[in-house]
DNA sequence: GCCGTTAGCCTGTATATACAGGTCGGTTGG
DNA sequence: CCAACCGACCTGTATATACAGGCTAACGGC
């Protein structure tokens, strides 16, 4: 025993570890929803760690949903443990081409500009670091049908202003260059600022749905952007693998 | 100094102490979104409790995207701190207690009707099939905060209507008669109508949330709802498993 | 005045230890 | 034979301590 000092140099932090050796374990199989996981001494003696850093991992695998816990009992796979891996992400040209419409893409502007508190935390990278950035409105049938505004990480995707976007979506050129590894969207619906409102041809009071969407690539942030729908006609699907493959209409709306 | 011994005999936690007042502080807008909360090691001089403990407690609230925390910095007041996760199915009830808030459920309506069109084909029934139907107000500390328009299927779930929801609700009484095997999430932004307006005490020109989500349990549809979000205050998060754990603010919001 | 060092505060991680209380199985006494 | 008890194992909570590394402001030398 090494003596409570450093314990794994600059390495992954332990607590990483356990997680992701667990994590493993339930991606390939040897885990199943329901099946008992090591208990906090048994990855004590696994590990080499103390308890707390044990109690840690599992915990915040808890709070993440991957596990349940009792007292006295142990701790075990979370039942409703679904591979959630796809939220489609889906290209929004290859969506407007297969309703049979046209797809154009017009770039309002494009450049380099010096990371904000809020972009430089998106993107995981430091204040001032220097971010591609884009504004984008994509026209179906020369109908504007939605606004993007992203900022791309240069150290990922350093050829990224030089795309035509005219052939290539920005999601699809950075997909290209960057395999999607994990992704983030956050959705709410807004009232769109007067900027918006003037792209997508808006009144006033219309309701809009706002995507926050950060995609990485390994450890990297590749990308984080802000997409905004006109409400009613934007559809956002969220489906487990085992879901249902026919559209249905949508309680509430005339059919 | 008390000696290491046991804290505050049966009573509640201290880390849940700590989160409480801290969630009460930004409640009553004492604590507003960007402003600083204490330090770790304040709050160790202010409740009497070591390090670990007040770190537990910022570490939690930042986990649940109350807090956010830079180290050698300090800790801030997340730009927003009410979110719903879509992919982790989460319980609307859970997660308000969690918050330290609390959740009771108005039913408005209850009963036994016949499947129109569209509901016969959410739930894969026959047109005509009778359906049980309810609709429901989720309220936070008696605020309105979820519309729940729910439909179910009586072959796999027949005592539905006899359920008592202000002990359950809905989803958690479902996932128990048939555990979920997929689900299906549809999410837009709407202008509510008079009704929902009504129930969630909104203005005119509100945005909102709608997710119509259904859930399968094995072959059979358990039950399709439409839930109804106050717009601006609520926000869906769909993540992937290897997702980020760090809340972030999302861009376009002042801090 | 400018720049670099440093001290001090902050979070992040990890350890060892302690006591509480839940659950379960086995042993013991009626 | 059954019930009551006990001990083993588990999680939950809490403490005190330690070292790391990010950040900032103040101080001092050139």
């Amino acid at each position: 025993m090494t003596k409570a000092v450093k314990p794994a140099a600059s390495e992954a932090r332990q607590y990483i570890r356990i997680k992701e050796q667990i994590l493993a374990e339930i991606a390939e199989g040897k885990l199943q929803p329901g099946d008992r996981v090591s208990s906090e001494s048994e990855l004590v003696a696994a590990f080499g760690v103390s308890r707390m850093t044990a109690n840690r991992a599992l915990r915040e695998l808890m709070f993440e949903g991957v596990l349940k816990r009792s007292a006295g009992i142990g701790t075990f796979v979370s039942p409703k443990h679904l591979d959630v891996d796809l939220l489609q992400i889906r290209n929004i040209a290859d969506e407007i081409l297969e309703r049979g419409h046209t797809h154009k893409a017009a770039v309002v502007q494009a450049g380099l500009m010096k990371a904000d508190a809020n972009v430089a935390d998106a993107l995981e990278l430091t204040l001032g670091a220097e971010v591609m950035h884009s504004l984008i409105v994509h026209l179906e049938n020369d109908q504007p049908i939605q606004v993007e505004e992203r900022y791309v990480n240069p150290l990922v995707a350093p050829d990224y202003l030089s795309t035509d976007f005219s052939s290539m979506t920005p999601n699809e050129y950075l997909t290209k260059v960057a395999p999607i590894t994990a992704f983030e969207h956050i959705v709410q619906a807004v009232k769109p600022d007067t900027t918006i409102r003037k792209y997508l041809g808006l009144k006033n009071d219309h309701p809009c749905l706002r995507v926050f969407r950060r995609t990485w690539s390994g450890e990297a942030v590749v990308t984080c952007a802000l997409l905004y729908y006109p409400g009613a006609q934007y559809r956002l699907e969220a489906r487990s693998t085992k879901g249902p493959s026919k559209p249905v209409a949508i309680l509430g709306e005339k059919q």
